[in-house]
RNA sequence: GGGAGAGUUCCAGAGCGGCCAAAUGGGGCAGACUGUAAAUCUGUUGUCACUGACUUCGGUGGUUCGAAUCCACCCUCUCCCA
């Protein structure tokens, strides 16, 4: 089985421009393929991974890789998919996220020995003449055509700026340029980018009269229709700084029912008999697999010891383990503590369980907030810091999934 | 450039001088039920020193005992005409 017919079983392709060239092209190790992230923000998140993935199973088959950091094109933003305007980012801001791009990314892709290379289009973009684009590039493009596109469609009815209406004719030369460049034949991308890819292809033939092909990939959605990856924080970071492992880990754990068994196939590199295996499971028999996607992803995003260390902490906090070790803590000082006490209120929001007191108070009024398994009903509850120090750590709880382990530094 | 309208709490969207921290729905959170799932039901959903006080209804000033609500100017957006 070649890659492409893996891809295909995984449920991970969406759109093609030529099937039977790209199978050919693929399998065979002789494409050289780019895909653009646009840097808006500092971290990548899930939706990057999955990009990601691919491009490492694509190299894995021979291929060769360009990541494309859109430091140019995230200074235009890209409307697709959008209702409004995105906020425009300073010319700082794109470059500190570039930076962070590139030392997340170096972690998946294998840059050595050019068997991939990362370029930025900040590099070819930000020189261009006006006028001259226009000519050369812009001639290429009918407005009537773009304006059918589907990505904006939605905008046309709230309104798109020039400057946003452009993306699709950046990323478009984009394309261009590298294929001249480094003989790119081949890009892929989210299926949202599916009209912005079209540009691309088709400036090359009218341009250079070549071929070029691309192909989307399915972006992950829960059986909803909902993108994944979407946490009430924001989104599901890959910096640990942002979405810590064990909070990676619990996202993946808690997914539905009806979206493990896709989740598997498309974002971990597990065989595909071994996910047939998986997928007879049933019922509550589910919360298998639902552990080996969570360790499974947490693993290929954190490494093998932190993807232990959360399955260790998910086990002990739900499933009766006491192995506490690896639970999120908090480190409290004495100085937390006013006449070495602390009140449960003051406690919650030093644990981050709850944003504010009032949130806090709610909690507890409810019911949802226990210490040590011991449920808290009473506002005024306070631990003392001769309590913390005897016996080194508490657990706190809140709500069904909030935990967090206190121990004093 | 001319004309019409709109900007409300996480989102959508009521309110149009005091009874408004602001209806309703969605989302979120908590409780019950469960499998750390879904569905369902219940409660809750600005902050704090929590039966009280404080800050919020695009911005700045003003009218009034009192403004999200009225007036002026400004900003942003949408629509119609050019």
């Amino acid at each position: 089985m070649g890659v492409y017919e893996e891809l295909q079983a995984r449920g991970l392709i969406a759109q093609v421009t030529d099937e039977e060239e790209i199978k050919e092209l693929v399998n065979a190790g002789k494409a050289v393929f780019y895909i653009g992230f646009d840097p808006t923000a500092d971290s990548l998140h899930v939706g990057h991974f999955m990009a990601l993935c691919l491009m490492k199973r694509l190299q894995m088959a021979g291929n060769k890789p360009i990541v494309l950091v859109g430091g140019g094109t995230a200074m235009i933003g890209d409307p697709t998919g959008r209702t409004d305007m995105r906020q425009m980012l300073t010319k700082e801001t794109i470059a500190h996220n570039c930076e962070c791009f590139r030392k997340q990314m170096s972690r998946f892709i294998d840059f050595s020995e050019g068997k991939a290379i990362m370029v930025n289009n900040a590099d070819w973009l930000l020189d261009l003449n006006y006028v001259e684009l226009l000519r050369e590039v812009g001639a290429n493009f009918s407005v009537n055509r773009m304006l059918a596109a589907e990505c904006y469609k939605q905008r046309m009815e709230r309104g798109l700026s020039f400057l946003e209406f452009n993306y699709m004719i950046m990323q478009s030369y984009d394309f261009y340029t590298l294929f001249q460049k480094y003989g790119c034949n081949m890009q892929f991308g989210g299926d949202d980018q599916w009209s912005n890819m079209l540009g691309g292809t088709e400036l090359i033939r009218r341009k250079l009269g070549k071929d070029a092909y691309a192909m989307t990939i399915n972006l992950l959605l829960t059986s909803e229709g909902k993108k994944m990856g979407k946490t009430q924080g924001g989104a599901l970071w890959l910096d640990p700084e942002k979405t810590t492992p064990y909070e990676f880990y619990q996202y993946w754990r808690n997914v539905d029912d009806a979206d493990v068994i896709k989740c598997i196939k498309m974002i971990t590199f597990l065989p595909l008999d071994e996910i047939a295996e998986l997928e007879k499971l049933e019922g509550a028999e589910l919360n298998k697999a639902k552990e080996v996607l969570a360790y499974e992803t947490t693993k290929l995003v954190h490494g093998e010891e932190e993807a232990e260390k959360a399955q260790q902490a998910a086990r002990a906090l739900f499933a009766g383990g006491n192995d506490t070790e690896n639970i999120p803590t908090t480190v409290l000082a004495d100085s937390d503590f006013t006449d070495g006490k602390m009140n449960i209120l003051d406690l919650l929001v030093k644990a981050e369980l709850a944003p504010s007191k009032s949130e806090a108070r709610r909690n507890v009024q409810q019911g949802g907030v226990s210490v040590d398994g011991e449920k808290v009903a009473d506002l005024s509850f306070e631990i003392t810091v001769e309590e913390l120090r005897s016996k080194v750590n508490i657990v706190v709880k809140k709500g069904k999934k909030g935990f967090r382990k206190i121990t004093l530094n």
